[in-house]
DNA sequence: TTATTATTGTCTCATATCGTAACAATAGAA
DNA sequence: TTCTATTGTTACGATATGAGACAATAATAA
């Protein structure tokens, strides 16, 4: 299997997308498990010569979560020296069976523009790349050490994800078309790693007139069922 | 004068800097100004192979204002297709009067980093680059039309900065170390485009308890003098 | 059928915050 | 001494939020 060849994409300049899903009260993140080093890394890549940034970046998410609508935002880029591992770019390479040529592109110092994306959980397939053998949910506050800055990335992530969880109303896009409030309440519970009051949740997202009420929910629980909601639009 | 040969910078790869002053009640920002061209951008340069994304633009900046520290804050990276002008950027390196190999790098696709940095207006000794036969100020809300996606790229550090007035607490990187509470309150109304009540915008500001309380200011006007402010620590 | 239990939706009340206006203080001019 | 313009502070009402109370209700148990 070759590795790409230098001329395919743009030389120093990567992407790194931290993919948040949720599931069972708890936010996850992807993360590719390289061959044979076991290492962990978040899924990324490179940009075509005539591909827009953003492009290359859905397309990338494309090819491991299946999915091509997702939430997503631009939030760092990441430009230390000290990113640039090229011993630990090489092993990763070559335990990839691949033959890996004298000054190849993908051993030289580069750049990383972060990404986040929201998407449902229930919705991905998840596939692989070349590199690695597994593309697996991790939880956020349970991560463990990964390659490169990338721990750095994911807390440069959860952080921007924060600030702008009242301020863009994304909150919904890590659940299914429809939830109650309680689901939504969690979302957002694990999002700021903060309990919320219950009522007040509920009294501040109907103020803000951006959900919609649908049927009960009959959970076959013994108490009262809850309605289930959507955003508008 | 020769222009920088293609190993001394990462290809690919600019930054562009919003630099905001203020003055006479004006947020403002600096722009160069091309040989001949008349053309207008934004202060921007390259990275070196072996230097910080962060220290690259710090070094910018400093050639520019002459200022080794100032308020600096990345914001959106952009990497568009249509970002690509190589006719453009050709006119401008031959305006210049310099003679511009084949295939230069400078002529190439770039994808630019953007920072925003807020400094006192007073404190600056502008110099123009190679390319450049001046670099002024211009008002943010009057702004000519400026070359590439460079329009873009203001408004967005606007909107950033915004955003982040009152969650980091930066206006006063635009003032002088002392000022009042009125010149205060111009930095924000500047920013934020629109009028402030003077006494909410009193109370808000002493209530965070993050400034300090200095001697009077007399002007010579036949009215109350107003005291002087500082930021703590 | 009725009582029980767990959870949900709503309301109330105390508190904090903010818009608005009023008021007192004061530096210099008349 | 009075007047004017501006500043610092306080008062009051409107709005938002924290915290708790209370009614509604789906399924179960009696």
């Amino acid at each position: 299997m070759p590795l790409p060849d230098r001329s395919q994409y743009i030389p120093h300049l990567a992407f790194d997308s931290v993919v948040f899903g949720f599931s069972k009260g708890k936010l996850k993140i992807l993360l590719m498990e390289y061959h044979a080093t076991g290492w962990l890394a978040l899924p990324g890549g490179f940009v075509k010569p005539d591909e827009d940034l953003e492009t290359a970046v859905k397309r990338g998410l494309h090819e491991r979560t299946g999915l091509k609508e997702v939430y997503l935002e631009q939030f760092h880029t990441f430009g230390t020296v000290d990113r640039f591992q090229p011993d630990v770019m090489k092993t990763i390479l070559l335990a990839s069976g691949a033959e890996v040529p004298e000054n190849y592109w993908m051993l030289d110092r580069f750049f990383s523009v972060g990404y986040y994306a929201l998407l449902d959980h229930e919705k991905v397939s998840l596939t692989p790349d070349i590199l690695s053998d597994s593309i697996t949910w991790y939880e956020v506050d349970k991560l463990p050490s990964l390659i490169f800055d990338h721990n750095i990335i994911v807390q440069k992530a959860l952080q921007t994800l924060r600030e702008n969880l009242d301020r863009k109303l994304i909150g919904g896009n890590l659940l299914p078309e429809r939830f109650t409030m309680n689901e939504l309440q969690a979302v957002y519970e694990a999002i700021l790693g903060e309990k919320l009051r219950r009522t007040s949740f509920q009294r501040k997202m109907l103020s803000l007139e951006i959900l919609e009420r649908h049927e009960k929910l009959f959970t076959g629980k013994s108490h009262k069922a809850p309605y289930l909601y959507s955003f508008k639009l």
